[in-house]
DNA sequence: CGTCCATCTTACTCAGAGTAGGTTACTAGC
DNA sequence: GCTAGTAACCTACTCTGAGTAAGATGGACG
């Protein structure tokens, strides 16, 4: 949408662009379905250049991943900073990423579809990418916690954001829970545990 | 693998032949890179009875997972008859889940892979099969929790069973994380909570 | 005002999903 | 045994969409 009728363009806007069309194909259509003619097209450039730029269909949709997991990366980073106590910051971390959900819904749609990757050459650098989101937690938990071991930490990491990933899908089935309550539903067992619920 | 040299067989024998072999291929190469002709060539016969019998390699997707999926459930299921309390059943249930995700790695993989269908018509109904877990969970938990509301149990539920599975992929990556370690560290999270472990 | 290179295009190849329509082996009834 | 009838099966395609070879074009800078 930026200046239409202007045909060559510097290399890093063109990508930028591509980018930016090719997640709302990947997240409307799904990543199989969607194919890189019609991106092609609505870029306004010749399927070659898309190859040229990021070398396979997979590529695109990694460069896509990347880019929204920045944004997610920024905003919980962002909501951490000046927390008191863990809880607190806990909270923020985890409404955060409630908000982002609902209010990105292309990019966490993207987020999602990473699986789709699995079993392919980049299955490795996903995981990479996605290790991301975890170093982020195990970090700012590390801060607040004895950790005592770290393997143990790690897996805690692991584990919440697991939960919140599966608990974000959920939610996307029931629009009456908005990021507050999911905030509240997640802190629940997180930080009390079950223990504190048993009969 | 059943009786070699026979050519014809009964649909239903011939459709579980089929499901296993997928199950294989689908694990080995990935959802993507496996082709159906290769899938048939394995099972001895030629593409169109796939299509036949499964309708579309999505169809056949499907098959495995719900089989896969079938086993895991059982599994669970049976570890948690005769525990005493809640803490008893949870710790059952989380251990007989790692030890299949050890034990029957082309299984799990599987259930990784259903990931790749978000998008597509097929979706839906993974996410009905998917449910399957998360209501053994919300059933086992209301069999000793005192519920309060519904919607929070059935978060809870998500919540457990999202955390296990990023749990489970992490395992892989750590071999010296043994089914009874990644149990204790998902209790460790569920059970207690995050501030037992507050500095 | 020509040369160079980055941007971009047309016009293909090729693998693999899905299908149309015919063929063969097993089985039931005579 | 012999002849339907049908369920299991096959050959030989079509067609979509990923990926590519080879060349055209615009513009920056001497």
């Amino acid at each position: 949408m930026t200046t239409a009728k202007r045909k060559r363009m510097p290399r890093a806007e063109r990508m930028r662009q591509m980018v930016e069309v090719a997640e709302q194909v990947f997240s409307a259509r799904g990543y199989a379905a969607a194919s890189m003619d019609e991106i092609a097209e609505l870029v306004g450039v010749s399927k070659p250049m898309l190859y040229e730029y990021f070398n396979s269909k997979e590529g695109l949709l990694l460069a896509c991943i990347r880019e929204s997991r920045s944004v997610l990366r920024e905003v919980t980073e962002q909501a951490t900073v000046g927390a008191a106590t863990a809880e607190d910051a806990l909270r923020r971390g985890l409404l955060a990423f409630f908000v982002f959900i609902r209010d990105r819904r292309e990019a966490w749609s993207l987020l999602r579809h990473e699986m789709a990757l699995i079993g392919t050459p980049a299955a490795d650098e996903v995981e990479e990418t996605r290790r991301q989101q975890t170093d982020l937690i195990a970090a700012l938990m590390s801060g607040y916690f004895d950790s005592g071991d770290d393997l143990r930490a790690e897996a805690a990491a692991e584990f919440v954001v697991g939960a919140c990933e599966r608990l974000a899908i959920w939610c996307e089935r029931h629009d009456e829970v908005n990021p507050e309550t999911a905030t509240e539903y997640a802190m629940d067992v997180l930080w009390s545990g079950l223990q504190s619920r048993a009969r």
